[in-house]
DNA sequence: GTCTATACGCGGATAGAC
DNA sequence: GTCTATCCGCGTATAGAC
């Protein structure tokens, strides 16, 4: 892989400062302390800060992908894969207490600034929301799929929205253990494969 | 009532400012135009904007209260009382279509710019959980009460988040009628009463 | 491609008149 | 108690040298 080029540099900075400290309070001056360029530099790659909110959502959604088809491979059953979607609020539990998660706290944040990204930043949504569903139609499920995948995706976020307030990790397990249990039932409802 | 004092009338703008825009997003600017004083006026009434902010949360915090109080009286039962806090999602549900949820976003928010007040803006989830958690323990599960009302809290936040990100009100139909019978649920589950 | 210098408005905040 | 005038730093963005 070759050296990554100042404005995969620019992305990946912001991606984690937008993250972190938000889109809006997020200054040309702190991404350019973290890629160590001047802020003239930047008007070179992007011509206006929404350009770079667009780099970075486009970044996220070129990694949640990768990240879904790792999925694909790791679990061997469609609830094994739908348990990869709720582990993330394990793997990533650090980030998640201190920020939140990062695709709704960004949905949340252009909803209320209605930037015109908003639509853009909720296909990061909807990336996880038509896995699920294929997920869940998997488990034989077709009739209710999205909505059980709505109700996943209910659920993990009110798990991050919540852990980032309290920061209870005994809180996030019992919920986590919840969400295997209650996708074990959605196997077991299942109507009977007939073959 | 007698008429309400310029600091209430600041204070009522900045609070539903600080929801529909964020904070962050909310200047002295703004709040001046909605209450037609000039900004130099603020500081007559406030030292800073975070001292506006305090008197939000603290408004917010007193509103919420009485509306507990309300529910104590409309609800016959435990379960009644529970369903009330359901019901906000649908009874505020144009607000929470545009601007989420105003005690969780206002929670992530101020977790993103690691603001002071932090903990003010909890104890909003605090009171909701409390009483809820005394809701249940009537109900019959005084053993899980506190783990019950997290989990109401975790997807009474995640609807909010998710219909603002889809806008889609059949949606929140169909997370509440769950709600609904996942409460009754957690009534017969209860240990009989014994005597 | 990266830099320095700079424009220019808006942010919170202050001083002091009325 | 409310106003006008003003300070000053930070925000995005631009111009142009290297």
């Amino acid at each position: 892989m070759r050296d990554a080029t100042t404005r995969d540099r620019i992305v990946e900075a912001a991606d984690d400062l937008f993250y972190r400290r938000g889109f809006d309070h997020t200054s040309f001056a702190d991404i350019a302390g973290v890629v160590r360029i001047s802020r003239g530099n930047f008007y070179y790659h992007f011509k206006t800060k929404d350009e770079i909110l667009d780099a970075v959502i486009d970044a996220r959604l070129a990694e949640r992908r990768t990240m879904l088809a790792r999925w694909e491979v790791a679990g061997e059953t469609p609830a094994a894969r739908i348990r990869c979607f709720i582990d993330i609020l394990i793997v990533n539990q650090a980030k998640i207490e201190r920020y939140g998660c990062p695709i709704g706290t960004l949905s949340t944040e252009l909803a209320k600034l209605n930037h015109a990204a908003q639509g853009e930043a909720n296909s990061l949504f909807t990336l996880f929301r038509t896995w699920l569903r294929r997920q869940f139609a998997l488990l034989g499920r077709e009739g209710d799929a999205d909505d059980l995948a709505m109700h996943l995706l209910v659920r993990s976020q009110g798990v991050a929205t919540l852990f980032n307030a309290f920061r209870d990790e005994a809180f996030v397990k019992r919920e986590v253990d919840a969400m295997y249990a209650w996708v074990d039932a959605c196997a077991r409802d299942a109507a009977p494969t007939t073959h």
